[in-house]
DNA sequence: GCGACAG
DNA sequence: ATCTTGTCGC
C-alpha cells in the first residue's frame, strides 16, 4: 500500500523527540466504529544491523491467515528508549508498500500512547498509515499500574503519574505469564484496543497477529504461513 | 549523581 | 532485540 511521507527519519535524538511532541496533536483517540473484517500484526527483528519486518493479515474474528510477507533491509538507527519508531519505522513502511490486502486494524509490537511523549510506535505508524492502530508491548515503558489479577482478561489501568491520565492497561492475556501492555495508537480508543487484544488471543501470551508476525522475523522461519 | 528504560 | 543450554514445572 502507498503512504504519504510525513517527515524525514534520519533525525538526531533531540529532534526526533521534538517531532514526537509535535505529532501528538494529530492523533485521533476515538473509535469511529468502522467494520472490522481484517487485522494485521507487524513485528521487526534485528540482528547485526540486518532488520527483518513481517506483516501478517488475519481475518476477524475468525483469525485465519489471509496473507503474510517478510522484507529485509539494513537498519542503522540505534535503539534508544522512547525512539524505537525511528529505528523500526522506515523498514515497516517498506514492508507496508508491498502489502496488497489493506487491513482494517493494525497491531504493533510496542506502545501506542503509553509513551513519554504520547507517541509510541503504534501511534506514530498510525499517522503514517492513516489506519486504526493499537500497541501491545511485552513490557512497560511509561505509566504506573496496580498489580494485575491472575485470571485471563484481568487488567489494571496504566496511568501517567503526573497528569493522572489513563494511557493504557496491563492485561492478563494468559494465566501464569506476565501481562502485556495495551494502549491505543491512532483512530483508536482504549476499550477497543483491549477488546481487540483479548479477542485475538488464542492460548498464548501474545495475540495471534503479533505471535505469528514475530515467528516470521525469526531466523529460519518461512513464509507464507498458509 | 542515580534509577528507569518498548524493541 | 539478541546473545545462549539446560532446566524446572504443568
Amino acid at each position: 500500500m502507498r503512504v504519504r511521507p510525513l517527515h524525514d527519519w534520519d533525525l538526531p535524538p533531540e529532534e526526533a523527540a521534538a517531532l514526537q511532541r509535535e505529532l501528538r496533536a494529530q492523533l485521533i483517540l476515538t473509535w469511529d466504529d468502522p467494520p472490522i473484517r481484517t487485522i494485521a500484526g507487524v513485528d521487526v527483528g534485528i540482528r547485526e544491523e540486518r532488520g527483518r519486518c513481517a506483516i501478517v493479515v488475519l481475518s476477524y474474528p475468525a483469525l485465519e491467515v489471509l496473507s503474510s510477507l517478510v522484507i529485509e533491509e539494513r537498519v542503522t538507527y540505534p535503539y534508544i528508549p522512547g525512539l524505537l519508531t525511528f529505528r523500526e519505522g522506515p523498514l515497516i513502511l517498506k514492508a507496508w508498500e508491498r502489502l496488497t490486502l489493506l487491513p482494517d486494524v493494525v497491531m504493533f509490537d510496542g506502545q501506542g500512547i503509553a509513551h513519554p511523549r504520547g507517541m509510541g510506535i503504534a501511534a506514530h505508524m498510525g499517522l503514517w498509515l492513516e489506519k486504526p492502530t493499537l500497541g501491545v508491548a511485552k513490557s512497560r515503558l511509561w505509566g504506573e499500574h496496580a498489580p494485575v489479577g491472575e485470571a485471563l482478561g484481568d487488567l489494571s489501568w496504566l496511568y501517567e503519574k503526573e497528569s493522572g491520565a489513563t494511557i493504557g492497561a496491563a492485561v492478563r492475556t494468559r494465566p501464569g505469564t506476565r501481562p502485556v501492555y495495551v494502549s491505543p495508537g491512532h483512530r483508536m480508543d482504549l476499550p477497543h484496543a483491549i477488546e481487540l487484544t483479548l479477542a485475538t488471543c488464542r492460548g498464548y501470551r501474545l495475540p495471534e497477529p503479533l505471535r505469528l508476525a514475530h515467528r516470521l522475523t525469526q531466523p529460519g522461519e518461512q513464509f507464507p504461513l498458509f
